[in-house]
DNA sequence: GTAATCAGTATCACAGAGTATACCAACTAC
DNA sequence: GTAGTTGGTATACTCTGTGATACTGATTAC
């Protein structure tokens, strides 16, 4: 086999990784994406859809997916004010690495339940 | 459609997600499981094939992810001391959400560089 | 009046993730 | 000798992601 040729994949493939990491990485982006992309609209909603995240890390992330095109934010100025978050076409380019990690989660939920503990 | 179900299952994928994100998260993680997947077993290998990384944050995360079980290390104590890390089956099992990174990356470029350029 | 909801913002504070740099002992190559 | 490789450790430092808490102004509900 090519050695050549599988070291330069190697490399391209750690950058799209590393891309990717960039992206959305955090303890929250995915989280969000996944929540919206279930049909969570409202901030409130969003909010308690996703456990243990505060007020301000939703608002900080809300606002730098915003910037990167990654969901669309409209304001309804009616009588109390709405607020509607949506995710973009873009956005849900990341749904198999959404479920793929969900599929990840589940997997490694029944390994652990499964293992008798271990003393270190 | 079911609305509880639904509710019930959105609860139960965002925590299987932070899961995943947990035991990956961070910059190098992945991109270590990849390199040694990939088939580079020698401490320098995997350094050098992961840019930027340095030598104390993959000494460490090596050490971590060995007692996670993610990955064997090996030493063979011959004249020069040589080490060895291999990926685990269990390791093996992040194999599809890095190749859904790595694909997105990719895609991402291409989107990026496609686009014009957008002043702010 | 009081309480609650919505959509956030403002401060403060901190652990720990990540960086930079130097160094070690053993060995090889020249 | 000197330089280079391997497999790391040690030290010091930055910095930012994250958390905790409180607050706002508008509106609705009782």
């Amino acid at each position: 086999m090519a050695e050549a040729t599988i070291k330069r994949n190697q490399a391209e493939e750690v950058k799209a990784l590393q891309d990717t990491i960039y992206v959305i990485g955090g303890k929250w982006k995915l989280p969000i994406i996944n929540s919206i992309c279930n049909g969570n609209k409202r901030f409130r909603e969003i909010e308690r859809s996703i456990p243990g995240i505060t007020t301000r890390m939703l608002s900080r992330e809300l606002k730098e997916m915003e910037m990167n095109k990654l969901i669309k934010r409209t304001v309804y100025p009616d009588s109390p004010v709405l607020v509607e978050y949506e995710s973009t076409p873009y956005c849900k380019t990341f749904g198999n690495i959404i479920l793929a990690m969900i599929d990840w989660g589940k997997e490694h939920k029944k390994y652990i339940t499964e293992q008798p503990e271990q003393a270190s």
